[in-house]
DNA sequence: ATAATGAATATTAATTAAAATATTCATTAA
DNA sequence: TTAATGAATATTTTAATTAATATTCATTAT
């Protein structure tokens, strides 16, 4: 295979690079499938080999940004080097400093929340989900290490989602400065690893 | 005077009656100036000898309603029967079914919310700032009567009241049934409250 | 065969014109 | 003198029209 030729998948991938691009700059409604196919090097008609529609695209794009957050806190999950009170902590206050940095920087990417709220709250869900998963191991780890005492892990982590939920749902990150929220992340924080301490 | 005569005052509270009435039912934007004014038996010019303008009708409706909510929370904070741990339980079940039942109840009510965030975050802030004060009351209780172990009250209160948002913020009460709503409120509210007990 | 194009058609968004509503105020009533 | 009206004007909303964009697909290139 010659190194100019790309793989379905590579093209996918770098179509998703294009579409974000143009999503956080201009927002999902303002970008047309005619740009995106402009900055690919391709008509917009081939798009629809590669995609369904735009809305797929938008979607597509929304799932890679949640698994790279996702990345971020599995990285602090599966850091040895950390207790599990400072993961929690290096939890809520990683996922707050990215989503803070994103949204305040690019708020037409606004745009493409409010689509998948609207229209694709499955993909809401599922991120939930996995990051439900994720805190749930903080916990787990933490009983095992006797440093928290938590019952229930499953539900816990759901309590602690919902808790945290001002410092984890881009709705709020441009409403208030990231000062204010990380002194209350942190304070939220303690209290909580408090509650579930041995 | 006679007993037809009604205050300035009683007027613009009947006014206020009359307006929450429609904005509840039929939405802010649909209800017109013209059928508050039939529903009090005067002209819509009339009107505007007791309110600047509809938004300024729109904005005394969410103060009054607003109070209402706080009211609520005055009797579970001065309800000497209770211990602050009761409270702290109390106010987030209390507000959360309020709310819940009055959001998904009343779906047009929603339309008045936007408006009062889009246009009038005053008047959210200065609620917010009314409701962390009543909070601070139950923790400041706590701490006398040694059940608490709270050193900064004041920080403290904004701290629940952040890790409370989704159980207290109308946006949420529609997307998810009362029964999670409530499940997830009181094991936040334990665990908090395990993390402040001395 | 598979990949890609671009003109043809279907949808959606932006613009404009028309209708409805908010607001003002000169006038009337109490 | 204060309270209230309702017609006149300003603003906003809605509907109709136009323009732009998304999507399809017959055709061409690889």
């Amino acid at each position: 295979m010659k190194p100019a030729e790309k793989t379905a998948e590579e093209i996918k991938h770098s179509i998703l690079d294009k579409a974000f691009e143009r999503f956080s700059h201009y927002g999902f409604g303002k970008t047309t499938m005619a740009e995106i196919a402009k900055d690919c090097d391709m008509s917009s008609g081939n798009l629809y080999r590669y995609f369904e529609n735009k809305k797929e695209i938008g979607a597509d794009c929304a799932r890679r940004y949640i698994q790279q957050k996702l990345e971020l806190v599995r990285k602090i999950v599966r850091n040895n080097r950390l207790k599990p009170e400072k993961k929690l902590h290096a939890f809520t206050l990683d996922v707050l400093g990215h989503m803070h940095q994103q949204f305040s920087n690019l708020p037409s990417l606004l745009e493409l929340v409010d689509f998948i709220s609207r229209e694709r709250w499955d993909i809401v869900q599922e991120s939930m989900e996995q990051e439900k998963s994720l805190l749930s191991e903080i916990l787990s780890e933490g009983n095992r290490s006797g440093d928290f005492n938590v019952p229930d892990v499953q539900e816990t982590a759901k309590w602690i989602q919902a808790a945290l939920i001002k410092f984890i749902a881009p709705r709020y990150m441009d409403a208030f400065t990231l000062e204010e929220l990380k002194k209350e992340a942190i304070g939220v924080t303690a209290i909580f690893i408090e509650g579930i301490k041995k």
